[in-house]
RNA sequence: GGGCAAGUAGCUCAACUGGUUAGAGCAAUUGACUUACAUUCAAUAGGCUGAGGGUUCAAGUCCUUCCUUGCCCACCA
């Protein structure tokens, strides 16, 4: 049978997401004799589809996670979705759209029937691609945030802060998206740098028309609605001009000049418009004065009726026909460029406006501070580190939060009004109505909130509505707090910062313990993956090409603060799994102990028929290291030593320096050397242990960051196991580390690396002993032979791996350096040409390494000053450089 | 304007609380069919650690000034 040595990861993924769906691998219960761990996923939108950004967050915890429960704890990843509110209206509309319809065509019902049905239909989208990706969540437990359980969460919490007075309607510039035609919070309003224009306006003096005052302006739509110029009281130039009156032009109506300290005399020309409808400062600058506001604009950003004859326009029209009626009547002095931000919907990136309207607020100081100290006393960790002081800053001048959205699809706001306008907060119609009737003693119609909540409303409310509150179910108790929270900056305040004052308000105790910030997946140019820069690589594309776990390895070995990726920067995760793959089959092919019985199309089959015999004795791990060689106790120890570093790198969420060390361990050391000197060994039974030893917990201990190639090859060794995902973390065995024969393998190691010269001879036979001289250099001449210094290392792998002083371990360091016993012929006597050039700057090199030293040593102050380690240290190092120096030399001059 | 971070090989990052000769991987260059793997193996070269000043026996690491880049917040009439 012809088997591909590639491994195909294709297979491999359906097979495992099928098993795992099919015995529920990742459901995790209420196992009071368990320790939980929980997590819960920062729920993508409905509307969503797999980015990197997705990719990279969820394999972070599904790291996190796979390793806590190999770990013994009872881990829960919660996973879900978020309704998205205006995204997802988005969505449908433009869908309506294509229809010729409007939402408004449809009605509330029918629109909101829209949306469900689209949610049943393509909602699931992303669960399914997260599920690819390998996440092991517990999906039973899916939830969506208007499930109806959690929309009970909602209104309870809505109805919590309300009676504690901490919710209440005003009316507010805020800042609104004409398109979406709805309010949007502080957050949501992105504000970007462009370069505009500044309008100087002249509004003539009403006792003296030809006189007038210039205003500055970037916006004059607006002046439609302007009822005051406003001038800073210090300012000299106007000091004569307040309490006048100005004629509006266009409107003609009379306005006041008033002073206010709000105004900056150093901008423009000093001189205010003052529009209270249309300006957040001028707002409050016409509560101050009792200014009139007026509004010019309908919904839709279109001027109204209060804007006379330019009625019905649209305010960039408008600008443009305001301006040349201005110019017309010369009453535009002169128009600047002008570098300013302007708000940006985050959601569609239409121009926002700031527009007065009555909205819902949460007061937000009170519920900042418990959860502002809670960073500041460290029960929450944010890592890293320096984002606890942006997340401090933000909380100490935190603006109350506008909540209420004039879109249809969410939480719909659970208060009721009356014909006289009294507000009936209730979880429903029916409790509200009764309240009405106690008020007014019979009974009373009335009207729903036509608005629903911010999303965000709902999603602060994710670790503890997801586990049943406000029930005080077991599940809650038992999995809440949750412990580490795995999120991309962008949504520190939106969610993060909400979610931490909502566990203390609601819970009275933190929602997680930790915070992981993790940097943002950028494309190989430093930009930000996005559609529509079309620079955007599909996770799911890769996934198809190079499998999941290529994905998952290539995204996380190169996080570091951002993350940089390019098509190519994959095939490192596909390589490695390649590799993790054919390193098994050469052991599964060599060892009859502890695989279990081999189909003819699964890893390790050989061509040849190799695989005689199959596992009649079960593996177990009865190593008894009396009878391990010196490369096997080797690779035991070394493998130890990476698991425990690997340990703390997950536990102290440094993942990528984590699959450094396993790549590091597992290609650098267990198949470039291990492998390579157990090859003509392999039919001895205490190293075919050794190796699958080895190679079953490296699998292990790989398996949280590339699950499926791990379990496929898992699977074909011989373990209790169900599973390699409910498999325990390797334990440390110290009675299988021998630190000193680790340390003289490593020696050994060091010395072949450093042979770059062999002087071999002629027609040498199998077992034939030959001089190996330690000299570094690329190429060997000899006579008419070429021998490549890669040939020669790999050589002396395979005389050492045949060296019968190997498995007498001690003195093997030694005699390697004089002698090894080469295992085939060659055909040519390579005589060996020194470079003395080489050989004389090498001692160039290590001679002035030693006269630094040694002025080093000394200098009086360094003695005198310096642990005495140090500079034991550093005379050993002395001491050896001399050693070496005085070696060189020798070989040099016999050389010549 | 306020705050935060980062500048180390061509690129992406290491270097534990200051302590041997600043390390990897990728890319580049050279070479190799070697009984798991060319998705492989082996080697070479590549650095005044952004700049200046200071503290110290000792600075990539600490302090200070400046320069550059990125991020967050606020304001912008």
């Amino acid at each position: 049978m012809e088997l591909s040595s590639k491994y195909n990861p294709k297979e491999t993924q359906d097979k495992w997401l099928k098993f795992w769906k099919d015995n529920n691998v990742f459901h995790a219960k209420t196992d009071l004799t368990k320790k939980p761990f929980t997590i819960v996923i920062p729920p993508p939108n409905v509307t969503g589809i797999l980015h990197m950004g997705h990719a990279l967050n969820n394999t972070l915890q599904d790291i996190m996670v796979r390793y806590k429960r190999m770990n013994g704890f009872e881990a829960l990843w919660m996973p879900g979705t978020d309704h998205a509110g205006i995204a997802t209206q988005n969505v449908v509309e433009k869908q309506l759209a294509k229809e010729g319809k409007t939402r408004q065509d449809l009605g509330r019902d029918e629109f909101l029937k829209r949306l469900w049905t689209w949610k049943q239909e393509y909602g699931d989208t992303i669960i399914s691609q997260l599920e690819k990706l390998g996440s092991s969540c517990d999906w039973e437990r899916t939830r969506f945030t208007m499930d109806d359980e959690y929309s009970e969460a909602v209104k309870e919490a809505f109805i919590h802060l309300h009676k504690k007075g901490l919710i209440y309607r005003g009316e507010r510039i805020i800042n609104w998206c004409p398109r979406c035609q709805t309010a949007l919070s502080d957050e949501e309003a992105e504000h970007k740098e462009k370069s505009g224009k500044l309008y100087h306006l002249k509004y003539p003096l009403k006792d003296d028309p030809d006189q007038h005052v210039v205003v500055a302006t970037t916006r004059p739509e607006t002046m439609l609605g302007d009822t005051a110029v406003a001038v800073n009281p210090k300012d000299g130039r106007y000091t004569k001009l307040i309490g006048k009156t100005l004629v509006l032009p266009l409107m003609d109506r009379e306005i006041k000049i008033i002073k206010d300290d709000l105004v900056a005399a150093e901008f423009g020309t000093g001189a205010v418009k003052v529009t209270p409808a249309h300006d957040p400062n001028d707002f409050m600058m016409g509560q101050r004065h009792h200014l009139p506001v007026i509004n010019v604009m309908n919904p839709d950003a279109t001027i109204n009726e209060q804007g006379g004859k330019y009625k019905g326009l649209d305010r960039f029209t408008a600008r443009k026909q305001i301006l040349a009626d201005l110019e017309a009547l010369g009453l535009l002095e002169k128009i600047e460029d002008h570098k300013n931000s302007v708000g940006h919907c985050y959601r569609c990136d239409t121009v926002v406006e700031p527009y007065l309207s009555k909205q819902w607020f949460v007061s937000m100081k009170p519920l900042a501070k418990p959860a502002s100290q809670a960073v500041q006393k460290g029960e929450i960790r944010i890592h890293p580190m320096h984002w606890s002081k942006v997340y401090t800053n933000w909380m100490q001048d935190i603006h109350d939060w506008c909540i209420s959205r004039q879109i249809w699809w969410g939480h719909r706001i659970p208060v009721w009004y009356d014909k006289e306008g009294n507000h009936f907060v209730a979880k429903s119609e029916q409790e509200a109505k009764a309240q009405a009737q106690a008020k007014h003693g019979k009974p009373v119609e009335l009207k729903q909130d036509e608005d629903v909540l911010d999303t965000w409303f709902s999603s602060w409310l994710w670790p503890f509505a997801t586990l049943g509150w406000p029930k005080q179910n077991n599940d809650l108790k038992y999995f809440y707090p949750t412990n580490t929270l795995m999120t991309a900056s962008e949504i520190l305040f939106f969610w993060v910062a909400r979610m931490i004052m909502a566990g203390y308000e609601f819970m009275g105790e933190k929602p997680f313990s930790d915070v992981l910030i993790h940097g943002t997946v950028r494309d190989a140019k430093g930009r930000k993956m996005s559609k529509s820069l079309g620079n955007a690589i599909d996770p799911l594309e890769i996934i198809d090409e190079y499998g999941a776990d290529a994905l998952r390895f290539s995204l996380i070995i190169n996080s570091g603060q951002d993350i940089f990726i390019s098509k190519e920067k994959f095939e490192i995760g596909r390589n490695f799994a390649n590799k993790i793959w054919n390193a098994s089959r050469l052991v599964f092919m060599n060892c009859e102990y502890g695989v279990k019985r081999l189909d003819p199309h699964s890893l390790g089959s050989h061509e040849g028929g190799v695989i005689a015999s199959v596992a009649k004795q079960s593996f177990s791990d009865d190593l008894d290291i009396n009878n391990l060689d010196l490369p096997s106790r080797w690779i035991i120890a070394r493998f130890y030593e990476t698991m425990e570093k690997v340990s703390r790198a997950i536990e102290e969420f440094r993942y990528s320096e984590a699959e450094i060390l396993i790549q590091d361990f597992f290609w650098g050391s267990y198949c470039d050397w291990y492998l390579e000197l157990i090859k003509t060994k392999l039919n001895d039974p205490n190293i075919q242990k050794t190796a699958l030893f080895v190679l079953k917990n490296s699998l292990k201990m790989m398996h949280p960051f590339i699950p499926f190639v791990t379990e496929e090859i898992y699977s074909k060794m011989n373990t209790k196991d169900q599973c390699l995902s409910l498999a325990a973390w390797p334990e440390k065995e110290g009675t299988l580390i021998d630190q000193e024969a680790s340390k003289q393998m490593q020696a050994i190691i060091d010395v072949i690396s450093t042979i770059r010269k062999i002087r071999i001879q002629w027609d040498i036979k199998p077992n034939q002993e030959v001089m190996v001289e330690i000299i570094p250099d690329n190429e060997v001449q000899a006579g008419l032979f070429k021998i490549n210094s890669a040939y020669i290392t790999h050589l002396a792998k395979v005389a050492l791996s045949i060296s019968s002083e190997f498995s007498t371990s001690k003195d093997a360091v030694f005699d390697l350096v004089g002698t090894v016993k080469i295992c085939m012929p060659l055909k040519g006597i390579i005589d060996l040409e020194v470079e003395k050039k080489r050989k004389r700057e090498e001692i160039a090199q290590k001679q002035k390494s030693i006269d630094g030293l040694q002025s080093r040593l000394s200098n009086e102050a360094f003695v005198s000053k310096a642990p005495e380690e140090i500079i034991t240290k550093e005379k050993e190092r002395l001491s050896t450089l001399t050693k070496e120096v005085n070696e060189l030399k020798n070989v040099l001059s016999n050389l010549s």
